[in-house]
DNA sequence: ACGATAATGATAATTCATTATCACATAAAC
DNA sequence: GTTTATGTGATAATGAATTATCATTATCGT
């Protein structure tokens, strides 16, 4: 991926500003609102290329295919609206999580994710 | 499955028996020990049955494919020992998240997943 | 504008976990 | 012990996500 293409492009801005992680038919879906016509294999290649290279990241919740989000730096979970199914970002941590595991094991990081309802859910249930 | 076979006792041995939840091929290899010869299928088919009447329960963790443990009624997480790949039950619980939550949105549930070093990892580091 | 070559779109192929099929083995009811 | 139907083992089939293929299109250095 080193030409600047429409797709590639729309691929990009459709992750950076979703502002919540993405499945890879929802970025298809954003994405070909500005390239008419683009495929999924075209998805697939540019998010391949875009964790290579660091400019997005993998978030894998729970019984979930991998979403993908812009690169941040900073530690941060996740909450998956159980309503809408859509995921949001959670800048929030417990903190510290050494003391939960069992003696003996060294906790070097950790995963959280909060299920609920999100709130645009709460305003207007989805239909089932 | 309302025939008792020494393929679903060695199963169900084996879930139980192991402490952790248990992949498919785990289960697999322990069950093997005690019913020689028997094949992945009877595993699957043994495990769709043990769930549907509530004797084991599933577990999901990010990226992973589905673990199988003796139905506990409390709640609890799991640590995913990054050396050996094992899953631990944690018994513990950070308690109420509500307030990590992005504002409006209402949190019903949560799941944790610690990651680092078993005990018997850092005792004896397994090879690469 | 031209040409080299990378990216795309359509779709076939692959991968991998899980499920279905079917001949045979084996519980359990008689 | 015989019968009958369920469970098993081997393997083919499935399903779903992802990747490869290849003819065509489009980028960008010249």
């Amino acid at each position: 991926m080193e030409r600047i293409t429409k797709q590639g492009t729309a691929i990009l801005n459709a992750i950076k500003t979703a502002g919540r992680p993405l499945l890879a038919q929802e970025i298809l879906d954003v994405a070909a609102a500005e390239a008419p016509g683009m495929g999924i294999a075209t998805v697939y290649r540019n998010i391949k290329s875009l964790v290579e290279n660091g400019l997005i990241g993998t978030v894998n919740l729970p019984g979930e295919n991998p979403r993908y989000e812009s690169s941040h730096h900073h530690h941060h979970h996740h909450f998956h609206c159980t309503r809408c199914d859509k995921v949001y970002d959670v800048h929030e941590c417990p903190g510290e999580l050494q003391q939960l595991a069992p003696k003996g094991f060294r906790v070097e990081s950790h995963e959280l994710t909060l299920y609920g309802a999100c709130e645009s859910c709460q305003l207007s249930p989805p239909p089932p």
